[in-house]
DNA sequence: ACCTGAACACCGTTCAAGT
DNA sequence: ACCTGAACACCGTTCAAGT
């Protein structure tokens, strides 16, 4: 809880984490290893490891980081309202952070304090709309998928990759807001899979 | 199309990707480093480059050769049926190459002939069903996303990982079955994104 | 407790040379 | 055309030692 109180700065694991995401937005996912990292912050290589356990343990860390900057919605508004804002704030900054999307799914999503409070509004907002009891956490499961998912499909790729038509980032969204509404469509008109 | 006539076998491009899949079916995508790669096919690692121009480019040939196990359906049937069946291959054949998975979003899906393929049959029977012109293009994209998206999030953990129940592999099959369903009712039922 | 130098066991890829 | 030896420019991580 107290810093240290000599003048010298001292590393901290928080500083260690704030300078990964910074060479992350720079430098993209392959600029990032635990040398450059340190060579940053101005310490050895194996001083990182004063503070994080490994390089995954250190990529957990900034993937539930980024997601405290996911806008939350009012306690009391219009839960199908809420959930298409929430998703859609959710997309929004993971696409701020193109290049760890991956990583969230080959994880199956981040497992941090802050990904598991945007997990139980989400479910709140479920149960506050008319999802049955029994497909909340299905509906969870398949909500987080998609945007997730979408985030990731979404990364823009070097230019002049591919020769189809490249869709823009606002086809993409547009694409992104209609599939969020068909989802949550069927989630209310088919609560029970029997047809 | 000819083969050598010598009796010699050589190192043919098929023989190197097939490498890739079997490698990476046995020590998984970490396992499977060029090196490793020249040593089971017994040639020094930079011979693979006579084949393939880089370690991404052979990674997108495999991710191609994945996709032509997925079954399709026959012409005739009903479209509703032919696409949750379609997407249940899918998801089916990408969970036993679960590995690659994360590869896929992170290259917006695989981008060969058999994708391809398997894109144009998915847009044909999103147009035999009741879909409107110009949402069969976005229809398809969020079935891709979904469908991939889905497969890299059941990927197993290793045992005793996270604290939390893990859904069995049966459970994640229903929840991608149902969570298809509703995608598919909520693209019927609101083909039009005004409310 | 935190940091360093040095090392271990790896990577993907390139280049010049051989056949 | 296809393969090799050798090298380049890197990795993540560990260990013993210093403060």
């Amino acid at each position: 809880m107290e810093r240290a109180p000599g003048h010298r700065a001292g590393l901290t694991r928080a500083a260690v984490v704030g300078a990964a995401r910074e060479l992350l937005s720079e430098r993209g996912l392959t600029g990032l290893s635990m040398r450059a990292l340190a060579a940053r912050l101005d310490v050895a290589p194996n001083a990182l490891y004063s503070h994080v356990a490994s390089k995954t343990a250190l990529l957990d860390a900034v993937l539930d980081d980024v997601l405290a900057e996911v806008d939350t919605p009012t306690e009391d508004g219009d839960p199908a309202e809420g959930l298409q804002r929430l998703m859609t704030s959710t997309y929004t900054v993971l696409l701020d952070h193109a290049d760890l999307v991956p990583l969230y799914l080959s994880r199956q999503g981040a497992h941090g304090p802050n990904a598991q409070r945007l997990g139980e509004i989400t479910a709140a907002l479920l149960r506050r709309a008319e999802v049955a009891e029994p497909a909340v956490p299905e509906a969870l499961r398949v909500l987080i998928v998609y945007t997730i998912g979408f985030a990731a499909f979404t990364r823009h790729l070097p230019p002049g990759a591919g020769t189809e038509r490249q869709p823009s980032a606002a086809e993409m969204r547009g694409n992104f807001d209609r599939g969020l509404g068909w989802l949550l469509t069927g989630i209310r008109v088919q609560p029970d899979r029997r047809r």
